[in-house]
DNA sequence: ATAGGGTTAG
């Protein structure tokens, strides 16, 4: 079924198709049709019609029209616009598409929240060009950048390992009309300790604080980047510094620092300090601050369960009710997911029940951890029951669900299955579909080098230009192996146009495949 | 989208 030895693009749109009509989806033309009929979610017509058309902005952009020009002035809803580029997040190159399909329309003027997107898109596939043009146009057309486009614009520097870059665009951000205040000074921080550089952080904090008079959420910014970085013993340095500066503590910041303790391992400390909360807010002059709410109390559940302590954990869970604070739907969601990893799955499903008999309604995360623990006790049947009934329910299983599926039935050595499944989530079956991200590709290729059979490479050869295509980034490792095992199967053409493909992106590849 | 709690596995 895997037998085609086109150009890459060409291949691997086929291939999309076949799987696509397989699962009864229509595709190419078809898709009007189909949208007119039984779904008639306009995000959904308008994605698929961009999956499948053939590329050419001009042409997308004139098919695009009656499902997106029909406003008076002729403006697609900008709401619209943005779930469109989420819902094509996964596929980057054909979301950026999109957006310049819409560009090509004359009337056009994109609202600052879909120029935000197509930024982060642009950002993350690297592609500079697009970011400054974007940018251009943006000030062309009189789109002020926001506080949100710094924001990620600041991020993916940091994420590209360009720390300074993004305090430099901080450090531009006014002469760009938008106002350098606290709020984006804290932005900034928080990107620089979410990235782990929370030294960098602290010493902008004492170079700069004093020109945006710090406030309880710089310090709590501070406090949970040491935390993350497993030094709660910083952090509370920081708890201190902010008390001697007069600003009181809030709950948030309790909150960071108890789970600071749990993410590095100080259980015990963990447990007494939620001890002085509870005692120092039980006597404390009235208005004390730290009472454990609905976090505290999560934290709890979920730092004493994964140290193994269930009973603790349970308990804990037990006493919060007694204590005026209901659990949340993410409390229900920490005690499963520490039941399933020290407990057993069948307690955990009465935890589920338990949670709907009340009246909480579980969300995907909570199928996820049980579907998860599922698979792990071998349990593969319970796992597609629950997927079901996850749909019954109106929650659409994510890229995650599909992951876990997938990566399960990989592991069984059920790779036809794995296949199916990924076929199976771009077309959504019923409700929105989802694109599969990197680890769903990375899951089954590395599941083709387990079977090794000779038509297994060539499945693993369109599994990469599919993702390649996708505007993701093989490891060298991953790129090799496949190459390798194309080249010992004789599929030296295929071998051939994944290295064209890849040049053609734009020299994102490791150095010694691309000299050929 | 200015801060805190649930999905990952070697």
């Amino acid at each position: 079924m895997l037998s085609v030895s086109a150009r890459p693009p060409r291949a691997f749109r086929i291939l999309f198709q076949r799987w696509c009509s397989s699962v009864g989806l229509y595709s190419g033309s078809d898709c009007r049709q189909q949208g007119e009929g039984g779904d008639a979610d306009p995000c959904s017509v308008v994605a698929r019609l961009v999956l499948f058309h053939p590329g050419d902005p001009r042409d997308l952009c004139e098919a695009l029209s009656p499902h997106l020009f029909f406003t008076a002035d002729h403006h697609p809803y900008a709401d619209l616009v943005d779930r469109v580029l989420k819902r094509l997040w996964n596929d980057a190159p054909r979301a950026l598409l999109f957006f310049h399909a819409l560009l090509c329309h004359p009337s056009y003027r994109p609202a600052a929240s879909s120029f935000d997107y197509a930024l982060d898109l642009a950002a993350r596939l690297r592609d500079h060009h697009a970011v400054s043009r974007f940018l251009s146009l943006r000030e062309k057309l009189h789109v002020m950048p926001t506080h949100r486009t710094f924001a990620i614009l600041m991020e993916r520097h940091a994420a590209a390992g360009k720390p300074d870059r993004a305090v430099r665009l901080f450090l531009s951000m006014h002469r760009h009309g938008c106002p350098q205040d606290l709020a984006a000074f804290n932005t900034l921080l928080d990107v620089l300790c979410k990235s782990r550089r929370v030294d960098k952080a602290s010493r902008l904090f004492r170079a700069l604080g004093g020109r945006f008079r710090p406030d309880v959420v710089t310090y709590n910014i501070l406090a949970d980047g040491w935390c993350k970085i497993k030094r709660a013993p910083r952090a509370l340095e920081i708890l201190n510094e902010m008390v001697t500066s007069g600003l009181e503590p809030t709950i948030a910041t309790y909150n960071i620092l108890l789970n600071g303790f749990f993410l590095g391992g100080q259980v015990k400390q963990a447990w007494e300090f939620f001890l002085q909360m509870k005692r120092r807010s039980k006597y404390g002059e009235e208005g004390c601050g730290c009472r454990p709410d609905v976090v505290s109390y999560t934290i709890m559940v979920h730092g004493l369960g994964l140290a193994g302590q269930i009973t603790k954990a349970r308990k804990v869970f037990g006493e919060m009710t007694g204590q005026g604070c209901l659990p949340s739907v993410a409390t229900y969601n920490a005690l499963i997911q520490v039941i399933c990893k020290k407990d057993t799955v069948g307690n955990a499903l009465s935890v589920l029940e338990e949670m709907v008999g009340r009246g909480y309604t579980p969300n995907c995360i909570t199928y996820n951890l049980v579907i998860r623990g599922l698979c792990h006790a071998g349990a593969v049947d319970g796992a597609a029951g629950l997927l079901e009934r996850m749909r019954r329910e109106g929650c659409d299983p994510s890229v995650q669900t599909y992951n876990i599926l997938i990566r399960h039935r990989c592991e069984a050595g059920e790779i036809d299955e794995g296949l199916r499944l990924l076929r199976g989530m771009a077309a959504g079956e019923e409700g929105g579909g989802c694109l599969p991200n990197v680890d769903t590709y990375n899951v089954l290729i590395r599941a083709m080098f387990v079977r090794k059979r000779a038509e297994d490479m060539l499945t693993a050869g369109h599994l990469l230009v599919e993702m390649v295509e996708r505007g993701y980034v093989p490891r060298r490792f991953t790129f090799n192996r496949v190459l390798n095992g194309l080249l010992l199967t004789g599929h030296q053409a295929l071998a051939r146009e994944i290295l064209r493909a890849q040049s053609d992106r734009g020299g994102r590849l490791p150095r010694e495949i691309r000299l050929r």
